[in-house]
DNA sequence: GATGAGCGA
């Protein structure tokens, strides 16, 4: 019994140690391998979905949202244009957010203003991405910790 | 603020 545990950490040991040198040579081959393209996505989805907001990017430093929104309102109803705006510096990220009122006043934006010079910058327009709602404090209000005492839960019951 | 990547208070 003692003879065959001895044994078997024995050669335990040895499998551990000795595959070492081997493995780094083989991660090397294999990490090397040419042909090896683990089914890399080459071909670029579509942008976003079809939506009445549009994202636009490649603005001048110097554009503003009013800027913005004279540029695309050309191409249709504009109804709420933005350039994002650092929040402590204030200065321009260089691009910005635009919504026109339908889809074929958004779709009419891109293909009217893609592409197209503003304020000498070649700009680009397309869907922006669906972004997650803000959460609504339309139920909760107080810092949890600190005494807040909930009425509805309080006699009831 | 420097022709610069990206998805917003």
């Amino acid at each position: 019994m003692a003879l065959r545990a001895a044994t078997a950490t024995a050669t335990a040991t040895a499998t551990a140690v000795a595959p070492r040198g081997l493995r780094a040579l083989l991660s090397t081959f294999s990490s090397s391998f040419p042909f090896n393209t683990p089914s890399k996505q080459v071909e670029k989805p579509p942008p976003a979905e079809p939506s009445t907001n549009l994202f636009v990017s490649g603005l001048s430093k110097r554009t503003t949202s009013e800027g913005l929104r004279e540029a695309f309102v050309k191409h249709g109803e504009v109804v709420h244009a933005r350039v994002v705006t650092d929040r402590v510096s204030g200065y321009s990220k260089g691009f910005g957010f635009v919504r026109y009122a339908t889809l074929e006043d958004a779709e009419a934006g891109i293909k009217g203003m893609d592409g197209q010079f503003l304020d000498g910058w070649v700009i680009f327009a397309e869907y922006a991405r669906p972004r997650p709602p803000p959460p609504s404090m339309q139920n909760n209000n107080t810092t949890p910790g600190y005494g807040n005492y909930n009425s509805s839960s309080y006699g009831s019951q």
